[in-house]
DNA sequence: AACTATTTGTTCGTATGTATG
DNA sequence: GCATACATACGAACAAATAGT
């Protein structure tokens, strides 16, 4: 069914690679599975083991695959994460073309939205997810990641809960890129905001409230993420220094 | 002042990869300027071509490098690209994981917003800009991809004016799922709008509306991507069948 | 614990393709 | 047309990791 054709003589790997991933993505290799060893791929492809790797090593890269040495090993198919997906939103910030007055203002406009759905879509089921994200919020931290991970969670699960992966997508980079300045330019982040910040947020999920969540979210955000903007010079100038 | 290492012994493609990546985020490789040749990668980083060939892959697929062939070739330092940021999306759509219901929830809960924006942030600068996307929607198409693009230029240029890239990428992202799935099950996209659907639009933002852009933003997503979310089905089955 | 088979990881030599001057 | 400089590609080998015997 799938003909696999070395078409392309010079840039053989972008094509493999162009190959191996509408295959996955149409399900002929499905998640879980394991692709054929490089050796089998250069007979089936016609080409050298170096256009292979290249390949392999971007479907890697994109997060369709994990690799695994030795016996039994190989490249195995992975679902997709929605870190991958964020990852490249970190990229553009890092290259100062993405201000943090840019992601504040995405920020304070949707993660308010995301609140409220959360409430609206909170079931019980989801308590124990809460529950174990104010529990760690309010815990104990074994270094600056840690404390940093701890204090994004709340945000992460209700992201989770709300229901819209796209959304949820969106708010993992805008943590991801909030965190990795906290974490170059702060030396404690319970300077920015102690740990009770989310207690009103998390009541008016649990009960249901909507506008109530909503408001709370926005009202979380605003002050942090004000701090966050003058903090950013301080963050770019360290990551001319050493990044 | 960078010292390039091979620090793993193993997987040394990874570590040369990340050692590049925050050379160039850095500022040591300047946007423009050319990366040494892979000949002297491999002398700095004491690797081979082929762990240097699968790291520079690695930054080609990141959007970091544009790489020639040929004398005065080599690996070229370029901008990360708002294209290249969405293109993660395209794939989580396509991997199932990810429904045009969700991607129809942010659309208009987000397009609104950057339509009021534009309109908010409207000159007369980015009249130039809008009328050329106006006259290219009722022109003349040459193909169905064509005709996607045309109909779709308003929205980016919308974004565009904005002033928020995140804003902007998101948007390019929905545009880019939506498009695609146009492109795969609708054979005249002119039976889901016309081209006067925008008038009203870029009537509004051109005024300074917001509020006015807003709704009228809305109301023109409104049915559209009710049919979008329709359409769904048979673009899955599509998607089995031929990718 | 030692051996073996399998698979990725790495290296080197060589040859070809491509663009510039 | 030719020489140069670069990426691209191939193939054969060896190293390292890992699972099973």
């Amino acid at each position: 069914m799938v003909l696999f054709k070395p078409i392309k003589t010079s840039r053989a790997s972008e094509d493999v690679f162009v190959q191996l991933k509408t295959s996955i993505l149409s399900g002929t290799f499905k998640s879980g599975s394991k692709l054929p060893s490089e050796r089998e791929l250069t007979e089936m492809f016609e080409v050298s083991r170096g256009v292979i790797r290249e390949a392999i090593r971007m479907l890697e890269l994109s997060g369709f695959l994990s690799i695994r040495q030795g016996h039994g090993g190989g490249a195995y198919v992975t679902d997709l994460t929605l870190s991958h997906v964020s990852n490249a939103f970190l990229d553009l910030f890092q290259t100062n073309t993405l201000s943090m007055a840019e992601v504040a203002q995405v920020r304070m406009f949707i993660e308010p939205e995301v609140a409220r759905l959360a409430a609206i879509n909170f079931t019980p089921a989801h308590a124990q997810q809460i529950d174990e994200a104010e529990a760690r919020e309010h815990g104990t931290y074994q270094s600056l990641t840690d404390q940093i991970a701890c204090l994004t969670t709340v945000h992460k699960v209700l992201a989770n809960i709300c229901g819209n992966q796209f959304f949820e997508a969106i708010v993992r980079s805008m943590l991801k890129i909030t965190a990795e300045m906290v974490q170059k330019v702060v030396p404690d982040p319970y300077a920015l905001h102690g740990p009770g910040e989310h207690i009103q947020l998390i009541k008016a999920v649990k009960a249901g409230d909507g506008p109530k969540a909503e408001a709370e979210m926005h009202r979380h955000l605003k002050d942090f993420m004000i701090s966050m903007v003058k903090l950013e010079k301080e963050y770019r100038q360290q990551m001319k220094a050493q990044p």
